[in-house]
Parts: C-alpha cells; structure tokens; sequence
DNA sequence: CTCGGCGCTGTGAACGCGCTGAGGACGCCG
DNA sequence: CGGCGTCCTCAGCGCGTTCACAGCGCCGAG
C-alpha cells in the first residue's frame, strides 16, 4: 500500500514496487489510505507525512490506536532530528527523507517485510482444562485455579502426556529434584492436592503402575 | 549491546542510554560482539560496522544464520546508498549513517524493540496506566508518576509483558546488567518501590515463578 | 471371607520465599 | 565540602509451601 499525493512519485513506486514482484495498491489522501489500510489486508504500507486531508502522522497513530499493526515506512520531505523521532515515535517503523535513495527504500522495504510476528507458544489443553505456560495460568471450564510451585510443575509435566500412565519414580525424576531421598509418597500428597483443586476424575490412579491424566 | 570500538563513542552511548532506563553492556570487537549476542540474551544490539576482527555485516549475516533475531540498528560512516541496502540486505533491522542525531538514534531504537513485539503500539497502556516511552512518562489514572531509571525499566519490561508471569531471573537479564553477581532480591526490593507507587495490587506476585502485571 | 499391601488424607512441623526498613556506597550539584 | 537522590546490600520476620508421618480405607489375591 503506497500512500503519496505527488501522483508521478506514486506512479513511479508502484511501477518499481510490482516489477520486483509486490502486489501494490495506491492512495492519495489521508482519508483513504487510513481506510484502505484498515481493510486491505496489506503486508506494509509506505506513507507520506504531507498529505491531503489528514497527515501520515494522524494516519498511523489512528492505526495504532485501532490495533493494526501493519508495518509502516514513513516518506517526509522533513529532514529535521525531531521530525524524524516524531514520525517514529507515533508508530511509525520506519522513516526516510525525500529525496531517499530507490535502493535504500527497497531494502528498508524487505528489512521491515522479514519481520513477522513472532508466534505465540500454544497452550496445553486438555479436555476443559488448559495450562497457558507463558501466562502461567490454569483454567479449568474458563475459571481459573490458582496452584502452588510444585502443583504446577506437576500438572504442566502430567498435561504434556495426557493418557499415558506416568510412574510415581518419574515423577519423582522430573518433577522434584534430587529424588534420590524422597518417599513416592509425595507425589500421592500432590496428586490429592489437584484432585481436590481440578475435580476428582481428572486424575486416574493406575494401582501399583502410576498415574494417568484422562483425556 | 552496543558493539563499537571507537572508545568514546562507545562509552557516550552507554552512558546515554544507561539515562534512559536501558541496561547496556559494550563490546569493542566483532568477536566479542558476535559471542555477547549469541549469548546475553539481549532485546536489541547497535553495532557498528568498521569492526576490528569482523565487521559488522559479518557479524548480523552469522547471527542470522544461527537463527537469531535480535533487532540490530547498525551504524556506519559509509553513507553510500548500497553500503546502506547491503547493511540491510544482510539483515540488520536498520541503519543508521555517521554522524547521527541522539535523538534519531533513540527514536529508532525504540521503533525497533516494538518491533519484535506482537504488538505495537507506541504508547503502552495496562488498565489505567500508561507509559510513554517516548516522553519517558508514565502516569496513572491520568496523574504522573515519577519514576528512577531503573524503576522505570522494570516497569517497561512488564508492560511489554502484560499478563506473562517474568521470572526474577529474566527480569535481572534485561533490567539489569551483567547480572551475573547481584541477588534476585534487588527484584524484590524494586517491585516493592513500584507497588509504592503504582498501587498494591497491580503487580501479583507469583510465589516460587516471579511476577505478573494485573491486566 | 480374610488378609496384605497399596494408595489416600489429615495433622503438624520445618523450611525457605518474598517483603520490608535501615543504612552504606556512589555520583551529582550547589 | 556537604546535601541529595539513586542504587543496592543486608538481616529479620511473617507466612505460605512443602513434606513426613501415621492411621485408615479400599482393592485384589488366595
């Protein structure tokens, strides 16, 4: 998306633009490009400062404030030091000055493009429970239950092998530390602990196997 | 991580951003650059490309082949359009010509950690508190908050973070330093100054993972 | 039916995590 | 040089967490 009232310059970077193999779209005023950035879909937009209507800094600081987060790579004829942090700073991603280098612009287009966001860990989820270790959060159906260090540590190590007997030894191995001294009889405290915590059924007992988390 | 064997320059750019609430550590070489950023798990790095022992392209083009990400603002006398899109096209995130303005250096500095962000926004707001990192202001409720370096910092990272449990430990990689000597306390003791200031309920403590900002 | 053993749970004690106030080191400014 | 603000260390304390223990219920084997 290429935001420029100077008609030959966006005639110009939409021809360059699509012969290095972008789809490239053009608006003219501030209005528009504000409205095709919200709707377009695009991968990143180049914006002029100096536009009709609205200016490229009231346009990308809408975007922002609105949750869209598409890169933007802000066109001025200003050179000043503040112009430039101005630009930046309402969330801008980049910013280059008139007249700019086709080169330059090009590779500042692919080094903003090679950014995506990063993805986001998945959480565990099994039957209605779910474990989001980033937000270290349980939730059981949607309400959340709130676990000491060590039932956490158990449940996370349970969740990532729902079905499958678990032995109290491996447990031990895995989630206490320096095992060697401890009674398995730990682990049945705990398991009790979130039985009582996650509901009754969620934790079946194989005797003299282990534990299994069902599914 | 600033990598820069100009001693002085070097040193003015720690000190700089050390005011503005960064931990920041220096490298005077390529190697040294190259070893610090594969392993100090940094949230950004401006590297300088006239480098004894690798230049700075070199540096990036190895850190990318080793898949990793951190933004790099690379800083170069050379001005030439293809010294400038070679820089980019070896993948650094930008690039920034000597002599520069601060004020540019930081604004772009800034664009650049909102990058890797899933989010982007330029001003960060959390329930009824914001924080300007532009400004470097933080008010609640509309009333301004007036806040040290390092307390600033921290609460930065958490607002990057809202809602993720951040371990002491993290918290000490990136508030702080070259963390390795000091104590996890000084984490506590600075949650501490900020619930003083904050509001005592807006950072949780999660016993035995770390803290959390209420959402 | 009886018996042995595995697993469950309530009690209570020790531990150690995290919070806080006091105070020292350091740099900056008048 | 003294005052001030920031940063950080340290020690004490409160309380949640962790774990050992013992008694009991339940399951399965004979």
């Amino acid at each position: 998306m290429v935001v420029e009232d100077e008609a030959r310059l966006a005639a110009a970077l939409q021809r360059g633009l699509q012969a290095e193999g972008f789809a490239v779209d053009v608006a003219a005023t501030g209005p528009e490009g504000l409205d095709a950035a919200r709707h377009g879909g695009y991968d990143a937009m180049i914006l002029d400062v100096m536009l009709p209507g609205l200016s490229g800094y009231e346009v990308v600081r809408r975007l922002r404030a609105e949750q869209h987060w598409l890169p933007v790579l802000m066109l001025s004829a200003k050179d000043g030091e503040y112009d430039q942090a101005d630009g930046l700073d309402c969330g801008a991603d980049d910013y280059l000055t008139k007249p700019f280098s086709y080169v330059v612009l090009l590779a500042r287009l692919r080094a903003l493009l090679r950014r995506g966001a990063p993805e986001r860990p998945a959480v565990l989820a099994v039957g209605d429970l779910r474990l989001d270790p980033a937000r270290r959060r349980v939730t059981r159906a949607d309400a959340e239950v709130t676990l000491t260090a060590r039932e956490y540590a158990l449940l996370d190590y349970l969740m990532r092998r729902p079905g499958q007997v678990i032995s109290k030894i491996e447990l031990l191995d895995h989630v206490w530390d320096a095992s060697l001294e401890t009674a398995p009889n730990v682990v049945e405290v705990y398991v009790g602990y979130l039985r009582r915590k996650l509901g009754r059924d969620r934790l079946e007992t194989i005797r003299g196997a282990g534990y299994r988390l069902a599914t």
